[in-house]
DNA sequence: CCCACTTTGTGACCTATGTCAAACGCGGTG
DNA sequence: CACCGCGTTTGACATAGGTCACAAAGTGGG
């Protein structure tokens, strides 16, 4: 899976690919498990292979996400990542999940070894950065009622993989909001 | 000004660092002038050497700006840039502004070319993904007010450069609100 | 200086969305 | 099969923030 989804983004070589699946490490989560606390420092990049992980922060104590990953995506929170800082946002397991952690000191050393690597990790940094900015986009550029729509046709896996209540907060709004966008269909 | 800000980022040699200068090509524009419109694809970078640029979409016809860009920084439409796609987003010159335009072909080019340009390559999207997920989180944990407040102790250059009828739509409020926000300081 | 234009501020009103509280549906499971 | 936990829906009500309309304050050429 992880293979499938890496040469996707750039035909890394044989070789490469050995040294990669040198270093995952198999993880597993049960249901409600956390990936990554907020004032933890994130270590690692999670490419998740079964299940769905969700990323998110609080407000006066509730939860806001600000992301899902569902198989064959990479999960992070990519501040703390990349700063080596405390996180600011939770990971947690929204179903029984599997994953390959990849450790960052192990990446950046496969970036340091081969030119495929580099390429591999902008490509998978662009990728979020688009979804990111997309998503960014049709926050403030879309109608809640609207939001939900566009949700529903571009990811119709997320309506029915990820509970309404989390994904109401994803979209920026409460879950009654939610629910009352839904029914006026 | 390249120089400095691509070394801040990265050591490149002295080699790669004529190479990039090699590449670039400036650019200035008027206020109000486009640097991209959406519906054209994204050819290239804009390193911003002097003025302002606003990333902006529409929503109903009137602006809604994603980002703003000073001096020192790397403009563009990120998902156009990278899927080759008509730009969704709008880059226009809110001051009088002199970029170092980088042409994605060149860039790819320095990419296969050495190592040291990959790498600078990450840093720039990372740099450009830890902002935008910063500015989502807060978009979606803070009041109205309490995001005016946060910009202001985080990027007061910003305040004094950016109209506030910009800012507002950036904090994802009217320019109504964020004044009443600013009076009840 | 003055005029035209742009930007910001204010007031009165309105509405989409949030809040609170309760009920409902449904798939386990003792 | 009655009880539970979990997620969703609904209703009544409150409010942050939007809308509209206009006033005030900058700003920049001529």
């Amino acid at each position: 899976m992880l293979r499938t989804t890496v040469l996707k983004l750039h035909p890394l070589t044989e070789e490469e690919l050995a040294q990669l699946a040198a270093i995952r490490a198999e993880r597993t989560y049960a249901k409600g498990e956390h990936l990554l606390y907020a004032g933890d420092v994130c270590r690692g990049l999670f490419f998740v292979e079964s299940g769905a992980v969700g990323l998110y922060g609080l407000r006066d104590g509730k939860e806001v996400f600000q992301d899902f990953f569902l198989p064959g995506t990479f999960a992070t929170d990519i501040t703390s990542l990349a700063g080596q800082s405390p996180a600011t946002l939770f990971l947690r397991a929204l179903e029984p999940t599997t994953v390959a952690y990849i450790r960052r000191d192990d990446l950046l050393e496969l970036y340091a070894k081969s030119e495929g690597f580099q390429h591999f990790g902008r490509k998978v940094l662009e990728g979020l950065l688009v979804a990111r900015t997309n998503h960014s986009v049709r926050q403030t550029t879309l109608s809640a009622r609207e939001r939900y729509d566009d949700l529903t046709a571009r990811q119709p896996e997320l309506l029915e993989r990820i509970p309404l209540q989390y994904l109401a907060t994803y979209l920026g709004m409460t879950r009654e909001t939610l629910s009352r966008a839904r029914r006026k269909k």
